[in-house]
RNA sequence: GUGGGCGUAGCUCAGUUGGUUAGAGCACCAGGUUGUGGCCCUGGGGGUCAUGGGUUCAACUCCCAUCGCUCACCCCA
């Protein structure tokens, strides 16, 4: 048998209605903020993943799945869709058209990681991005956007972490002065924090081991080391959200893994969805679109894995969907009485069944029918699955009479109506 | 990439110290007045017990390997 790849999943037609509004959610509230919608493909050109993301970072060293294309062309799927955002506004112009794009997107990025708790090879994350503003009022209506869209899943279980890394001179001073404070306790650090020790100083304060956080408590902290800008723009951020009632922790830990990062960071975490517990996460990206060939834009975003948001809605019991229904489910019924008579009405009893039914859907309404030649009580059990409003028996004698029998399902009333008479026929349905 | 746990029906799981034709609930199908549901009752279909070796008179049960799933580390959304 062939298996889905490891690490994907098939989003199945029991599961999709949480998807579904889930997705309404998010179209809903980026409107209301006038961000709109952009697609870009799937796959790239590799070097704008290396370029964007960092050379040196995990996803980009061993988590892509990259391969040739005929062509000899080095093609990556994109693991993030923040450098896919910045290739298009660069390549379209998007920045000449309009000093201000708040842009959003929906859909599947591709890790080659070991599969988890709330992480996916194939996964899908949604997020933002505004291009072309240094004011940290956008960086906290990212945090805003955000947080709305969880608290209106019913979400309860969130911490809101915000910190800032400061513009890169300041972040490379300060990681000499983070170097001199460990130099002469790197050799108590884990091991994986003495890798880190060369590759990515700031992340040993992200370390879960005792021994480095015993270590990490006294460590100077960049937050206290920024300019003045940087530390203003903080300021605003902090203000702003404690205005609009956002809830939220300085994390002078947090610093975000991908390289484009400047000045504001934040991060959403949710309690309800085992170690992966990040549910959002985003920052300042002031030098991106430079570094990707463009204009200097300033820019600021942020993605959320939507398989981890629907996990701590499950873990929470917070969505509180409503089942499918179909309006309408049409039963054909054999005559009591003449077997004979019956067999010879059966070609028309079909059509007269496809019949109604193309004319109700025509009226808007959900309708559905037996094709598979069930009993009737096969048929019943059928409409109940489906949770139908009501049925219309067709057939029998009813309709040798030129009636059908409309039933309710949730008061068992039935009537007889026309067959003529559609109009009564879909507004009892309709009412 | 590293480590732990687990692989018995579509799903959730039983299966006693290895011992005949492998079970239950749910789901599915059919019937319970050959025209009427949600409850209930009866019956039915469906499993090479993940795969391949080994030990044994005998393996779902013990051992090894492989594959898969899962959780955690790492990394990140």
């Amino acid at each position: 048998m062939i298996k889905a790849i490891t690490g994907t999943k098939d989003i199945l037609p029991s599961e999709i209605s949480k998807w579904q509004y889930l997705e309404k959610l998010l179209r809903d509230t980026f409107q209301l903020f006038n961000y709109k919608e952009i697609r870009t493909p799937i796959f790239e050109e590799t070097a704008l993943f290396a370029r964007g993301i960092g050379e040196e970072t995990d996803i980009v060293s061993k988590e892509m799945y990259t391969f040739k294309d005929r062509s000899e062309t080095s093609i990556t799927l994109r693991p993030e869709n923040t450098a896919g955002v910045v290739r298009s506004f660069i390549e379209q112009s998007l920045g000449a058209q309009q000093s201000l794009n708040k842009l959003y997107y929906i859909g599947p990025m591709f890790r080659q990681e070991r599969p988890q708790a709330g992480r996916l090879r194939q996964f899908h994350q949604f997020g933002a991005e505004a291009l072309g503003s240094t004011s940290p009022l956008l960086d906290a209506e990212m945090i805003q956007v955000a947080y709305r869209i969880l608290k209106n899943l019913g979400l309860k279980n969130l911490v809101v972490k915000i910190n800032s890394l400061g513009i890169p001179e300041v972040r490379e001073n300060y990681k000499n002065v983070l170097r001199d404070f460990l130099n002469d306790k790197k050799n108590n650090l884990s091991e994986e924090s003495r890798k880190r020790f060369d590759t990515n100083i700031l992340r040993i304060f992200d370390s879960k081991i005792e021994v480095d956080q015993q270590i990490m408590k006294d460590a100077p902290l960049l937050i206290d080391h920024l300019d003045e800008q940087s530390k203003n723009d903080f300021d605003v951020v902090k203000s702003f959200l404690t205005k609009v009632g956002i809830p939220f922790e300085v994390d002078p830990a947090l610093v975000r893994g991908l390289d484009y990062y400047t000045k504001t960071t934040f991060e959403i975490v949710s309690g309800s969805v085992g170690s992966q517990s990040a549910l959002c996460g985003g920052g300042r990206y002031d030098l991106l679109v430079q570094e990707l060939g463009g204009k200097f834009t300033p820019g600021i975003g942020f993605a959320a894995g939507m398989e981890r948001i629907l996990l701590a809605c499950e873990n929470e019991k917070s969505l509180n969907l409503s089942p499918d229904s179909i309006d309408v489910y049409l039963i054909r019924v054999d005559s009591k009485s003449d077997e004979q008579l019956e067999l010879d009405l059966k070609p028309e009893l079909d059509l007269a069944v496809a019949k109604l039914a193309s004319m109700l859907r025509r009226e808007n309404l959900i309708c559905d029918y037996d094709y598979l030649n069930r009993s009737v009580k096969a048929q019943m059990r059928e409409a109940n699955k489906y949770n139908a409003k009501f049925v219309v028996f067709v057939g029998g004698d009813e309709f040798k009479n030129g009636e059908l029998n409309l039933k309710n399902l949730s008061n068992g009333e039935q009537q007889l109506i026309k067959i003529d008479d559609f109009e009564k026929l879909k507004s009892i349905i309709k009412s």
